[in-house]
DNA sequence: CGGTCTTCGTATACACGAAGACCGGTGCAGTATT
């Protein structure tokens, strides 16, 4: 803990932040200690400072990057703009396919030569093994993954690469590892922390609690009077302030988007099939309160982060609470009173399953293991898509499945089948693993079905979704006083404390958790 | 799985319901085309 008065000092003066938050400085002095670290706090905690003080005062000892793998090309470039200028021009530099050949080189030599503090690539560039191998050559400080959520839920199939870059990490020589989420259950953050191959790490839990965000649920029987009363909310909401509403389809937003305009109020329809300058633009009236609701798809959020948004309403039921937290989670983080309501009705749950299902393929696992077999060497994941005929990205996801099973392992120089089993045995357990997944899946619909159904305490029924595995018991309070085994002194918290809004009256208050620190 | 769109049959109304087909989220990268 030596390094804490050093990372402090240099989080005032090169990040602007005299103060730091419960969590930050021990982030900061676990990982400049070469100690892995899980940091889930909400957007605009200030859990990037956490790895960017960290790298910065490693970089200052060493001349040497750290690597940070995020999912959105946007967000690299967001967070490249707010570095450069508080570090200067070389300090943050990305790899990725929206830069020209020359710009990369570029950037790689910014971070061979020691000016280039942070080096921001997509998991889909560290499936290039060239790339991997120029960052060994790198021997870089701090492997951060931002995002970490998605190394769950979109690394089995949407984003199959998220789930090798623990394996990119032991290539890497098992730098310390920096996660950092949002939002994540006990069972997301096992996940994270098994996939990415994380040692002891330890685990900052913090602001979960939102007691400004009113958590309302309206049951529905007919589609019809749905969709009627979410217009009817959204329009009365949207003439006192800003907000989201969430629907499941491209289709709905844009029909939505046209009802509220229809009522007089300033909304546009936001989904991955706008293209991108709509998106740009509908993103920046939203931040400059220009209009007062945003109809989307899961599409909008992620690196969002508006003050004032006073209502996140959703017209569908979302696929887990873990999605759902982080979608309301955008709502009052002024502090002051905004509401999440969301609009069920059971038969939309069948859309939720559509989505989630994902079949096991028997055929083309068999396909992959008949090429493996024959080769008796290492077959880069090129030749197997080759070899098979399957897109990259299909061999991936499907590599990924047999790995999952020990039934192939994947090194430096390709993928080799390394069971001795026969193939329709490794292939039999690869599908009793997906089937195994559909049941995950289904479990954590089942879990948001519970919690619109609940006609008990929401606000309880979240909390106890998210802490229910706090490692330290003491780390569930009571009230909104800290453990008594920490410090005695009252005042930050006290100065923090606040009378529950009417609609959580009924919540018991000790379902409050305000801190949740420990190592595992 | 459920909602929506299309087609078809009925049977003579210029529609209307039933049956069946089809569609549905999130982004990277790399390639082809202006």
């Amino acid at each position: 803990m030596s390094d804490e008065p050093a990372l402090r000092a240099l989080a005032a003066s090169s990040f602007n932040l005299p103060d730091l938050r419960d969590g930050q400085l021990s982030g900061m002095a676990a990982l400049a200690e070469g100690r892995d670290v899980l940091a889930v706090m909400p957007t605009g905690y200030g859990k990037s400072a956490i790895y960017q003080v960290a790298a910065l005062h490693l970089h200052k000892a060493t001349g040497r990057p750290a690597v940070v793998v995020s999912p959105l090309i946007a967000l690299q470039e967001d967070q490249l703009d707010g570095l450069s200028q508080l570090l200067g021009p070389d300090a943050a530099v990305a790899i990725n396919s929206s830069h020209s050949d020359a710009e990369i080189e570029d950037a790689w030599r910014a971070a061979g030569e020691g000016s280039a503090v942070f080096l921001f690539l997509a998991p889909e560039q560290l499936a290039k093994q060239a790339t991997v191998d120029r960052i060994k050559a790198l021997d870089i400080t701090l492997f951060v993954v931002d995002e970490a959520h998605c190394v769950s839920s979109w690394g089995h199939d949407f984003r199959p690469d998220y789930l090798a870059l623990g394996h990119v990490r032991a290539q890497l020589g098992n730098p310390p590892v920096a996660a950092l989420t949002a939002t994540a259950s006990p069972p997301v953050r096992d996940e994270i922390m098994e996939r990415l191959g994380m040692n002891k790490p330890l685990v900052l839990v913090h602001g979960f609690d939102r007691p400004n965000i009113s958590l309302d649920v309206v049951r529905h029987h007919e589609d019809k009077d749905k969709r009627k009363a979410v217009l009817v909310q959204v329009a009365g909401l949207a003439r006192k302030g800003h907000g989201l509403l969430y629907a499941a389809t491209r289709k709905d937003t844009e029909k939505y988007a046209a009802k509220v305009v229809a009522e007089g109020l300033r909304a546009e329809a936001y989904h991955a099939g706008r293209s991108a300058g709509d998106r740009e633009r509908i993103h920046e009236l939203f931040l400059n309160d220009e209009l007062d609701v945003v109809v989307a798809t899961t599409a909008f959020g992620m690196g969002i982060d508006k003050p004032n948004v006073r209502f996140v309403v959703h017209a569908d039921i979302p696929e887990s609470l873990d999605s759902y937290y982080q979608e309301i989670g955008r709502a009052g983080r002024d502090g002051a009173p905004a509401s999440a309501v969301l609009h069920y009705r059971s038969e939309d749950l069948g859309l939720r399953k559509f989505f989630g299902t994902h079949s096991p393929d028997p055929g083309s696992l068999l396909a992959v293991l008949k090429v493996l077999k024959a080769a008796h060497a290492p077959t880069p994941k090129s030749s197997l898509a080759e070899l098979t005929g399957f897109k990259a990205r299909r061999i991936t996801s499907l590599v990924n499945q047999l790995e999952e099973i020990d039934a192939v392992s994947t090194g430096k120089r390709g993928v080799r089948l390394t069971s001795k089993a026969k193939l329709p045995a490794l292939v039999g357990d690869a599908v009793e693993l997906a089937e195994a997944r559909q049941r995950v899946d289904q479990s954590r619909l089942t879990m948001m079905r519970a919690y619109a159904e609940t006609d008990g305490c929401r606000r309880k029924f979240l909390l106890g979704y998210f802490g229910e595995d706090l490692p330290d018991p003491a780390a569930i309070v009571t009230g909104v006083l800290k453990p008594p085994t920490r410090r005695r002194r009252r005042s930050p918290t006290a100065a923090r404390r606040r009378p529950l809004p009417a609609s959580l009256s009924r919540c018991s208050p000790r379902w409050s958790i305000r801190t949740g620190a420990s190592a595992w």
